[in-house]
DNA sequence: ATAATTACTACAAGGATACTAGGATATGGG
DNA sequence: CCCATATCCTAGTATCCTTGTAGTAATTAT
């Protein structure tokens, strides 16, 4: 068993992931002052631009980053960097964290031991946390040490 | 936009948790002293029987059950309640968790905010972390309030 | 023996992900 | 006013994974 095969166990969709990086370039291109077009973005992090048409209208919808159209135009953050948390921008993509089919009044199997289902919304609110609790700002100063930096 | 849709984004497989509640239920039915056949368990659990076969086989390859065969048979701990903790089980199923594609060595993309990835390995490790720290015991316990409990 | 029960392998339906594609709409600069 | 540049919007689709089902062989208590 020297082959690992490709799970999904408790995966970040890579819609999401892309836009969380995708954001962070954002903000490294002084997308939090003027807009910057998708395909600069495409570009830089290697991702198809109709991909990340899609991922950024649904980051509009949440008002995580506003449009603005036409020639010279692209997007830009909606709020500070500091007020858009990884939860947030993973709800935008794909809804909320779903650890389990079964969080309470949702759809649940009835089965006998659901005495069980502490444990996932334990986990569920374990992540949720952790997701909360860091924003975009954060990925920048780590990135960079607190220094501020700009990408030409 | 009132319809959910179904997803994914950080699903723990039901082979993961049909394992945990089953040897949750194997447990109760005094599967640490002596063995259990899949149909009792199927049946408390609403299970596929055969879709069970496959769990505890994988279960049985990691220690975790014993199988014995032949009329009489059936399954039981391969050790203590105590010992084997949730992270065991479900990497038993589907292998290590995976939040995304990408830790350290693994087939990165390469991109170029790459800088990113202390998120993620930050992520599993808290994943893992919880997980790591509850055990079949600890289920049992927490649905009885400590007092020992069976089930016919 | 025989009924019970695990052990093993193969395969199939369904759904979600991760895109690709094509066009409509808007806008700043010449 | 035109046109290049962008966003906006909707469909469609290949691939993969999950979640099973099915059949058969091997083993053992009674």
């Amino acid at each position: 068993m020297t082959f690992e095969k490709k799970l999904r166990n408790m995966k970040i969709t890579t819609k999401s992931r892309y836009a969380i990086r995708s954001i962070f370039a954002l903000v490294l291109m002084g997308g939090d002052k003027q807009p910057i077009a998708l395909t600069q973005i495409a570009e830089h992090e290697d991702i198809s631009r109709k991909y990340l048409e899609q991922i950024f209208m649904k980051l509009k919808k949440s008002k995580i980053v506003e449009g603005s159209r036409g020639a010279q135009g692209g997007y830009m953050l909606g709020k500070p960097a500091k007020s858009i948390s990884l939860k947030e921008v993973i709800y935008a993509m794909d809804g909320p964290v779903k650890i389990a089919d079964c969080h309470q009044e949702e759809t649940c199997d009835n089965f006998s031991s659901c005495g069980i289902n502490w444990l996932w919304s334990g986990l569920k609110e374990t992540v949720d946390n952790y997701l909360d609790n860091i924003t975009i700002d954060d990925l920048k100063r780590q990135a960079f040490g607190g220094k501020d930096a700009d990408i030409s």
